[in-house]
Formats: structure tokens, C-alpha cells, sequence
DNA sequence: TATAATATTTCAAACGTTTGAAATTGTTTT
DNA sequence: AAAACAATTTCAAACGTTTGAAATATTATA
């Protein structure tokens, strides 16, 4: 056989004397076809290593099994542990995946949408940072399911996210227990941080303690964590907890408490966000709220296949959990570690 | 227009009272045929939202457009950032990926294959730990051209690598200049770091600088090499320098300093291997050997493209770059600050 | 043994394209 | 105005499948 040369159903019905149909059906484990036939020609087809063309079967029944799938690049491993998620359901579903993490500038968003209409995919799973409301809209008028990975407050998309404002209260909770009243929250202005942040605010107004919100620019800036704890602290040492809407921010404000000869956690007790890959190996290993991610990919695609069936799906918030590491220590702990603390600095 | 029904060109030709062939040669832009009736189509189709069906295409043409991607899976963002470089140039030449990170059981592997002939892609990249060689012999077999991210030995297959002993020199090379003379390599069987040790003792021998190797089990296992380090230490604090095959690695040696009160870089520097995204983040922020990623991946694929087009491809090792941050120091440092060091200790 | 019923196989069209060859139209040249 | 040529369009087959309808073969029933 030539290299390269595919063996096609015709092929395989002249060598045995049947027709294409009988072929194909035999193939497809049509019941119709007679149980000899069938065994005689798939054992055939094995033994000259006979593949179908996807492409030609796809004509045909209008079926890809392809599915679209964009999602947001970060400075993490975020999007790479979902993908495995997405990955592990659709390959044993029989899906494939075109998988596009759109680091290309932003005017090329309609020529992804180009692409996966003109490559017929049957769904699409994207993050918010990734597609447009727009491109979200011209897939579903082209009659291609879209499913969110992430909070849809309107509820026009169905959805699959961590409840944020559940691990805001994780979080809060968390320090409260350790005994810690006064609590900076550093946040940006998106509805992730929103939630985590009303989320924060609801635990710490049913125990009691206080939450100041620090703002930020943006998501994932170490510097400007940096920069605006560092000013906090100038203003004052008068709280003993941080909790950050991402673990980068928390390691912004790690060094800037650090440079400011502020023991974490013995005196302030930082706690991130997502339990990104790299979070246990910071010096102290951060405390942190975890995200259900592989599972999160799974149940994503799982939605998705669910919706390209045609059948109704319901959006799901995933429930986070706190990874207590070795960023939060008891408050009680302050006064007599700062008194050593005090020693050390001389 | 139903949802989800799709223009054809058949339906162009029926409006426009031409022949399918006509739109079809107008819209592949053929000079042959008339400049007039080419617009006339071209601006129908764009008005009717026509979208070629790509199936179709490729039946007809035998080309899909489509390449395959088989990635490791890692603690890190590495393939995260190669996948980027990948669908860089895949997106502008017009492929599509389909992305496979192997995170299923080994088993799979012949599914994957069988999903990519199936598909008829026409190339794939992979990387060493994501498929066996007989895998490649498959797909090879059967005229798909495939190229490694990572060094062949043997020559068999066109690559694309790190050039990891000069990766390896750089390392040893910075920890000579500041007048470090016995290093400890921390290394495990595998091709990557075989290369990395060999890089770093010929650049130690010809500086006149000693090389011990430390074995750990395997790569990218911060217990491993937490536990390894313990151990030397417990042997004798006589090294001033941690030179390790891959970041993951100096996050346990760093550990293991730290719990025995070494200070990191003031009595022992270490350089880790790869430049992880989070290598900047840990304290100190760690000194390492940077592996340049999404070039990395954009020059994989470029090659990738050739070696489709037929065109003849040379393997290439990309230079690996010294990132001096933190967790590297001058030796001359180490005295002074013991001294200190064992005061703070009493 | 003829007939009915069932099991199995085949025919032929279709899916949406591309493409070599043939046909048509338009333009020069003589 | 006929012949020759070029420009443009159309025909029809092909790519590798699937599938409803029709044809044939097999078995059961009377």
C-alpha cells in the first residue's frame, strides 16, 4: 500500500465482493446485516487497516463531532487544567477539540468564529475573557451551542462556574475562626472579584469583623498588589488579614509585607484565590480558595454535549474549597511573635 | 434561513443563475473567470453569510487542514505557552489544532492515534513523554509527517529542543563568575537532564570548578529533591552552590535549605531549569535557565508546515537565556553572613 | 410445493465541494 | 463575413460516506 493512500469502503467491497452498502452497514454494526458477513468484513477491514474519512461520513450526516473550545491565556496554569477536563470527556465521548487560548490580538475573534463555523463544530466552550457577547451571539445564530465557564448573572447562557461568592465566605470564615476583625480585601473591578467580595462581606458581617476593600486595576498583577498594599501599610499596620481575589495578587502583597518587615503569617495572614499549581510551593505555601478545575472541564463539556443533544441543561455553580497552608496563622499569635520579630530586626 | 441550515454554493448558483462551478471558481478567486461575475458572487455570498463547508473541501481535495497536537502534562505552564506558539502560526496558515495533552491513561494512546488519521490530519507535533516511538512509526506509516519538541539523538525525527547543555553551561557558567567551586547537580535519568549535567560539567572543568551529582527519582518532583538536599546536608554544608535539572526541583532545595537555616543566595545559591511563569514569584525570586516557549511552539509549527508541503526540514536547538533574580549570590558573601546567620540561630 | 414472511443485500441518490474537459460567448484578424 | 483565437461559463464526474427504497435470497407456513 502506498504510503499515505487511504483504503476506502469500495476498496474493501471489491476485494470481497459486496456492495458499498453492505460494506458500510457491516461497518456500522447495522443489525440487518447477516452476523457472518459482518464479522467476515470487519475482520477484513482490520486486517488492511481500513479507517473511515471522517470528512466524507460528516458530509454526509452533518455531524462533525468537533467541538470549539476559547479560552482565556493567564499567567497560570488555570486554563490548561480545564482543558484537560474538557479533553477527558470529550475524547471518550468521541469529540474532538479545537482548542484556541486566543493570544492573537483581538480583531481576530470573527475569523475564529469563521473557523469554527466553516469547520461545522457542533459546540462551543468559551470563558468570558475570551469571546465577545457579540461572537457568542453569531455562534448561537448559526445554531451552535455556547457554554460559559463562568458566572452568567443574566442567565441567558447556561454556565458552569465555582460559586465565588461561596468561596469568598470560605475565605473570610477562615480568618475569622483564626480571630482576625480587620480584614483588606484586594479586588478589581470585574464580577469575578465582585463576588468574592460580597461573598467576604456577608461572612464578616455575621461574625463581626470588618472588611476594607483595597482596589487594584486589574486581575493578576503582582505589581499593583504590591504597590497598593505597600501604601496601606504606610498608612497604618491596623490590620492583621488579607484576603486577595487571586493568588498573584496575594504574592504582591506577600512581598510588599515582607519588604516592610511584616512576618506572614505571623503577623498578617494573607489568603488567595484559585489555588493556581504554583500556590504550595511559595515560601509559606499560600492559603488559599481551590477551584474544582479538571472537574469543572468535565462537567463543562459534559453541559455541552448534553446541549448538542438537545436536551435542557442546567447551570451549575461549583463548590470551592479552602486550602489552609502556611500563609494564615492564628491572630493570637501577633503580639508575642512580633515582640521577636522586633528582636531579629535590630 | 432556518437556524442552523447552511448556504451552499449549489443555493448561490440557483439565485444568481449560474453554475456551481462558476461560484465555486469565483469564490476560490480563479482568474479565469470574469472580474464582474466574480464580485457579483463574492458579494452575494458575503450578503448570504455563505461559509464554505470545510468537510466537503476536504473530500474533494484531500487536504483538512488540520494538524494534531500531543503535549505532556505538567506541574507547569510550559506547555501552556508552547500550545500559544503553535496556534500562533497554525491560525495564520490556516490550520486548525486538535489538541491532545495525554492526560488519560496510557492505554489511549492507539485511540489517539486512530482520532488522528481518522481526521486525516496532516502533521503532528508531539513531545517525548506524550508518545511512544512505535506511536510515531504509526503515523508515519501512513504518510503523516511528524515533528518532536524535543532533542532525537539518533537523528531519526526533525526536532525543535532547548539547546539544554548549553542551557546547563549558562547555569554553571554564572554560578563560576561569582566564585562558587563546588556545585551540586540535582538530576534524574532522562535525556533532558543527562544533557543539562553534561552542559554544566564541561563548563565546571574548564573553570576549574567541581560538579557532584545528586540523583533524585524523577523529574519536576519537589519531594524528591527536598528530601535529596535534606540528606546532603545532614553529610556537610562543604557545597555553596544548588544547580538543578528543572524549577520544581529548586523549590525542594530551597526548602530543604531554608529548614536548615541556610540562607538562600547569602550561603547557598541554586538555579533552576525552565523559567516557569512562577519562577519570578517565589522568595527569593529564583534564578534560573530560560526556555524560550512560544517561539518555541511558532517555530515547531512553521517547520511542521514544511515538512507538509514537502519541503526539507533541518532540526533546530533553540538558545536557552540566564535569568539572574534572587536566588543566586557572589560567594564571597557566604562568610560574613554565616556568622550572622548562626547569631540569629541561638 | 407454492406462498408468505423475513432476512439480507444491492441500487442509486445524496451530502457540498473541486476540476478536467467540453461548450459557449466574445473579440480579433484576415 | 468567415476563421481563428481568447475569454468565460458549463457539464459531469469524482471524493468517501450513508440511507431509503427496491431487489433478492432464505426460511417458515400452509
Amino acid at each position: 500500500m502506498r504510503s499515505g493512500s487511504h483504503v476506502t469502503i469500495k476498496d474493501i467491497a471489491k476485494s470481497l465482493g459486496l456492495s458499498y452498502s453492505t460494506v458500510s452497514l457491516a461497518l456500522n454494526n447495522a443489525s440487518v446485516v447477516n452476523d457472518k458477513t459482518r464479522e467476515r468484513v470487519q475482520e477484513y477491514a482490520r486486517s488492511v487497516r481500513y479507517r473511515p474519512n471522517l470528512s466524507a461520513k460528516s458530509i454526509r450526516t452533518g455531524h462533525t463531532r468537533l467541538i470549539g473550545a476559547v479560552l482565556g491565556r493567564f499567567i497560570n496554569s488555570f486554563f490548561e487544567e480545564i482543558t484537560q477536563g474538557i479533553e477527558n470527556v470529550a475524547a471518550s465521548s468521541g469529540y474532538d477539540v479545537i482548542l484556541n487560548t486566543n493570544g492573537s490580538p483581538e480583531g481576530t475573534e470573527s475569523e475564529l468564529l469563521e473557523r469554527f463555523i466553516d469547520r461545522h463544530v457542533e459546540g462551543v466552550i468559551t470563558s468570558v475573557f475570551s469571546m465577545s457577547e457579540d461572537g457568542i451571539e453569531t455562534l448561537r445564530e448559526v445554531g451552535i451551542p455556547v457554554l460559559l465557564l463562568r458566572p452568567d448573572a443574566e442567565g441567558s447562557y447556561p454556565y458552569v462556574a465555582v460559586d465565588n461568592i461561596l468561596g469568598g465566605r470560605l475565605a473570610v470564615s477562615h480568618l475569622v475562626e483564626l480571630g482576625h476583625k480587620h480584614i483588606i480585601y484586594v479586588g478589581y473591578d470585574s464580577i469575578y472579584s465582585h463576588l468574592r467580595e460580597s461573598g467576604a462581606r456577608a461572612e464578616a458581617q455575621s461574625e463581626g469583623a470588618y472588611i476594607e476593600y483595597c482596589p487594584v486595576p486589574k486581575a493578576i498583577d503582582r505589581g499593583a498588589s504590591y504597590d497598593a498594599i505597600k501604601l496601606r501599610i504606610q498608612a497604618g499596620l491596623d490590620f492583621t488579614a488579607i484576603f486577595c481575589a487571586d493568588d498573584v495578587l496575594s504574592v504582591g502583597a506577600i512581598q510588599a509585607l515582607r519588604e516592610a518587615d511584616v512576618s506572614v503569617p505571623n503577623e498578617v495572614s494573607v489568603v488567595g484565590f484559585d489555588d493556581l499549581r504554583w500556590a504550595p510551593l511559595l515560601s509559606p505555601p499560600l492559603t488559599t480558595i481551590h477551584q474544582p478545575q479538571i472537574s469543572q472541564g468535565e462537567i463543562a463539556m459534559g453541559m455541552l454535549i448534553d446541549m448538542m443533544e438537545g436536551k435542557p441543561v442546567q447551570s451549575r455553580l461549583l463548590a470551592p474549597r479552602l486550602m489552609v497552608r502556611g500563609s494564615t496563622s492564628h491572630r493570637k499569635f501577633r503580639e508575642s511573635l512580633q515582640a521577636h520579630s522586633g528582636l531579629h530586626n535590630c
